[in-house]
DNA sequence: TGTACATCAGTGAACGCGCGTTCACTGATGTAC
DNA sequence: TGTACATCAGTGAACGCGCGTTCACTGATGTAC
């Protein structure tokens, strides 16, 4: 099958296009990411995209769910070849070193949503993944802040309670055997925590404050470990 | 003078015009703003907008200041009319109120950054003075974790101190008396955690996940008065 | 190995569109005497 | 109160630009016999 060139061949091409639009993105930001400028940025004329992507939409979509796939695997492979004491570091700082690494690619999917743009269901099986890794590694600390009053592993405020029940069955976002109310309440904390320091860091909302954002981003993820 | 009649229409005018912008914004995102379609909107043709923005980014800086000044003075208000035990969580629903409220001028602010586009200097000023009430709410927790382990208002990690022992004396983001590193500590990580979950809320992020984000943020609140 | 045909990559012209911005100009609204 | 002038709001035409996308077409690369 010599047809395999021709295979290899447009694959080559679609990456080397989606290569070019994450410089466009860097630079323009979504809007900035244009068909034709990645022709021509890559010697071709614009039309000739269209034997690779059917149109705009179909090749942001791709970035989209790449950035997804990325990360969620980025991380897991962390986590998983961390010793299990350190899997929620690892967990934590595999995310943040993602972003840091790519800071458009961090916002193309958990900045400002694309406006009209409506994401492929897949996109959210992917996301999933990634929620997955980041419960996994909530159940490695559990009994892990026995220096907190009361038992450990339970919930310290009322309120706490409260969204671990809310939580109990919630979604189809914490497949497998661990899907009790208390552990989703701390994945989602987890996440929107890590993402609060990330997404301010990686804006550049911490520019001219005088201090380094990882030294915050060590003590929330040492706080997180504690079960606070 | 009858030139205040003038002056008040000018005035009437530029809000009217930043009004549809901001609807444009809601539509279509920043990259959707368009002096042309603003002026078709208001009933009049492109250029006679030109009397009152010198242009597009006039406009656009304009949009973001008063977002920032906004936030800023309904948080601030929200704080000052509550009682002192309410104060913290006045500032945390003041906030997300904000937010939820008028999503589009939250991201504008606090989401992906406009590429090419230099926030002014002014805005800055603005945002220390958002960050001004979160120190002065946080200040009114403190003693108030009494239940914690160790000293009261003590940082329990050892990444908590430097934490605080790094932000002694940063920046000029707080001015007044109360400058110290654990109390800026407190703030920025207020600041980061309300943030987590409001952005992610915001942007749609739990969408499908089949729970209620208020229920995930009444949580995140207790868990930082407690002090957590 | 050679020829006839099919598939595919890429071109160039053209489509309609909306954008930000300038410029010379018309009318209306104000001010000064 | 009335007239002469200045200021301002808004128009309409025009500028150059880049966008996404279509279409008919040329060459190259593959396949089948």
């Amino acid at each position: 099958m010599a047809t395999a060139r021709r295979e290899r061949y447009r694959k080559q091409t679609r990456e080397e296009a989606k290569a070019v639009a994450l410089t466009q993105l860097a630079e323009a930001g979504t809007a900035g990411i244009s068909v034709n400028a990645i022709a021509k940025a890559m010697g071709m004329t614009g039309p000739a995209l269209y034997r690779y992507f059917t149109g705009r939409d179909e090749l942001l979509t791709e970035l989209i769910t790449d950035a997804y796939r990325d990360l969620a695997e980025a991380t897991a492979q962390a986590v998983a070849e961390a010793a299990p004491a350190d899997r929620f570091r690892a967990l934590a700082h595999a995310i943040r070193d993602w972003a840091k690494e790519q800071p458009d690619r961090y916002l193309l999917i958990y900045g400002t949503p694309v406006p009209s743009y409506q994401a492929p269901p897949e996109t959210t099986e992917i996301a999933a993944r990634l929620m997955r890794t980041i419960l996994d590694a909530c159940a490695t600390l559990d009994g892990a802040h026995a220096e907190q009053p009361g038992e450990p592993g339970e919930p310290v405020t009322d309120l706490e309670a409260e969204l671990a029940r809310h939580l109990e069955g919630a979604g189809p976002w914490a497949p497998g055997p661990m899907s009790d109310g208390e552990l989703k309440g701390r994945a989602l904390r987890t996440w929107t925590r890590l993402h609060g320091v990330i997404s301010l860091d990686v804006q550049g909302q911490f520019t001219g404050m005088g201090f380094d954002p990882s030294v915050l981003f060590e003590a929330e993820v040492e706080a997180l470990i504690r079960g606070a």
